[in-house]
DNA sequence: GGATATATGATAATGATTCTCAAGATAGGA
DNA sequence: TCCTATCTTGAGAATCATTATCATATATCC
């Protein structure tokens, strides 16, 4: 099993790219981050402990980092993305509270089961599906 | 049951709205729209019959019938939002096919069921959900 | 260390959507 | 039918997230 770094580092060689300062501390603070970072906010938190770092090259490292495997891009109702990273992290579903907006992560093998059935009935080949329960969390419901 | 018309004009009167002839314009040419239509391409429509009317007033039209329950705004990857009506169309959920760009709708109980099982176990009160699988379409297995 | 290709930061550009505002249209009385 | 208050409209500006541009800086490979 290897790590983060080491994948982001194999990636970076098989595509013939450099591997920054730049791309090394966001890595970080991206695997650091709780839960659904959008990239204004990874940045925020990047910009603290290196101020020269810019926005744009945040958006570069994410959609690096998506294309490495190592984040799942998302959006939850919001115009913006959110991202979340994958190693240690099973796939999983999300549950979205429209007043709170609280995200909680969901697995259920059942779903997983009868969505594998739908595929087979409707001859699709499914590489991965998405999906989102919408409503009150156990604390808006009061 | 009432007619699209009828629902939108019953939004409008609660909402001390008022009917005009481009809204009705542009809730017919979206009824007579097949699939899923972007805020553009009804624009596109809309204009070829009546060019005064403008993208904006399209997008506001748009966002009441949503408001009114007419319309269902999704997203399938895109940037761009997309409309499909819901009268005289069950609720479904989305095979999208990441090669071609269909997108095939598909229903399935054993799925509602699955997921309110879910909602139930998580303490969640659940009102909508939003479920797409993506993969290849029959077509494009070849 | 030097050459070369890739990265970076700042900022401009983009694309979808919403806002603004002056001018126009609707609904509900009188 | 006409008045008037209120809502709508069209055009274009504004917004917001994201991507592109470009001159300068930096990593990698020899």
């Amino acid at each position: 099993m290897q790590s983060a770094l080491d994948t982001f580092r194999n990636y970076i060689a098989r595509n013939k790219l450099k591997l920054t300062r730049q791309r090394e501390v966001i890595l970080r603070s991206f695997l650091e981050a709780e839960g659904h970072v959008s990239a204004e906010e990874l940045y925020q938190t990047v910009s603290a402990e290196n101020p020269s770092i810019g926005l744009a090259t945040v958006y570069r490292t994410l959609n690096l980092l998506v294309e490495c495997g190592l984040a799942q891009r998302r959006q939850f109702g919001e115009v913006r993305h959110r991202y979340e990273h994958v190693l240690e992290h099973e796939h999983h579903d999300h549950l979205v509270c429209t007043r709170c907006g609280a995200i909680a992560e969901f697995y259920s093998p059942e779903v997983e089961r009868v969505l594998n059935e739908v595929s087979r009935e409707r001859r699709f080949r499914v590489f991965s599906h998405r999906l989102e329960l919408y409503g009150l969390c156990t604390a808006c419901q009061g």
